[in-house]
DNA sequence: CGTCTGCCTTGACTTTTGTCAAGACTATTG
DNA sequence: CAATAGTCTTGACAAAAGTCAAGGCAGACG
């Protein structure tokens, strides 16, 4: 599976075998069971996870125990935690496998020393981060600007095939809508 | 004014007087009226604009004519479009003065090649960028899961002093509630 | 194979938020 | 200083979304 996470680097950036190597020596393979926590609230997060098969979702539990997706991750895309990660407080969400998932994880210290150490990696960082940043902020407006069913259709359009894999209630969380108004949307079309 | 640009710098990393010299020389400052534009939707933007004074805002406008405020950014903040910086298409962001205000402007060509000289330079954008993407993540959070009362909340205690700046309706429009309903819901207090 | 759980839908009703229109107050500016 | 533009509030009403409760269906699993 460290085979997945290899072809993604190489897509993005040459890296020598060597560099390979290093990454790999400092990478576990983890196997989660559908419905398997990765991380649970309350819990510190050191790591970033690669997610090389499967899918994964990073959500809150709010005072009435509603659930709120902020964000999923299927395969050559990462889970994490940088709140939790970057402050060393407990984190204040859940990440669990919606499938049967493998991930890549690289424990915080040995991702900073592989930035620090191959400029390639290094790089595929930073546009990471970047686009991660750029992809948040444009949920940010879609969130203020659109209605349910606007948010739906771009969802829609922005990862198409997604919606195959993912419970229609699942959607709605992570738009910011009840699974009902979900619902309501679907039928009038 | 550079001066404010020089002590934010100082204030993160540690920078030799040459390394100063090279920002400043790549640096423009450029002062704003109230309400003027530093970025029109529909211009290309290929710059990051530091706050050295004033408070700008980032918004974009509708298909019904309505204004979406996606951030504010005050001194020591930063104001930018990633989006058409790195698509090369023209920008769906207006960023506006909301008063007098003083920017440092870096072509991102030289905010580029900046960072690839200055390692300090470097680091601080990675934590910029970082942290940039942890506000946004949690503001995804906030529209999702909170109603317009909590979200007001939050800015309050978030962002102490800028309600005293900004006009309540444009705060509003941050939250993504209308003007009426945040008056209301002050009305209540 | 039958039970159970998760998922989706629907209806009736409530709450929240938006829309439109009007008025008051304030600061700016010619 | 008078006109004006911007801001905030309020009321009456409309629309959007949430809540609660029920039922059906399909897949998972003992």
């Amino acid at each position: 599976m460290f085979a997945v996470f290899e072809q993604y680097l190489q897509r993005k950036e040459f890296f020598t075998p060597a560099e390979i190597e290093h990454i790999r020596a400092a990478s576990t393979v983890r196997t989660l069971r559908k419905r398997q926590y990765l991380l649970q609230a309350g819990d510190g997060w050191q790591s970033n996870a690669f997610v090389a098969s499967g899918c994964l979702r990073t959500y809150s539990v709010d005072a009435k125990g509603l659930e709120h997706i902020i964000g999923f991750a299927v395969e050559n895309w990462w889970a994490t935690d940088q709140e939790s990660l970057l402050s060393h407080q407990p984190s204040r969400y859940n990440i669990e496998a919606m499938e049967d998932s493998t991930v890549i994880v690289l424990h915080n210290d040995d991702f900073e020393r592989l930035r620090r150490e191959i400029p390639a990696f290094d790089k595929v960082v930073k546009a990471l981060v970047l686009r991660s940043f750029m992809a948040a902020q444009d949920r940010v407006h879609s969130a203020i600007s659109y209605s349910a069913e606007q948010k739906y259709r771009e969802f829609l359009q922005k990862y198409p095939g997604l919606v195959q894999r993912i419970p229609q209630h699942m959607v709605a969380s992570y738009l910011g809508v009840t699974a009902e108004t979900l619902s309501r949307i679907r039928r009038q079309w």
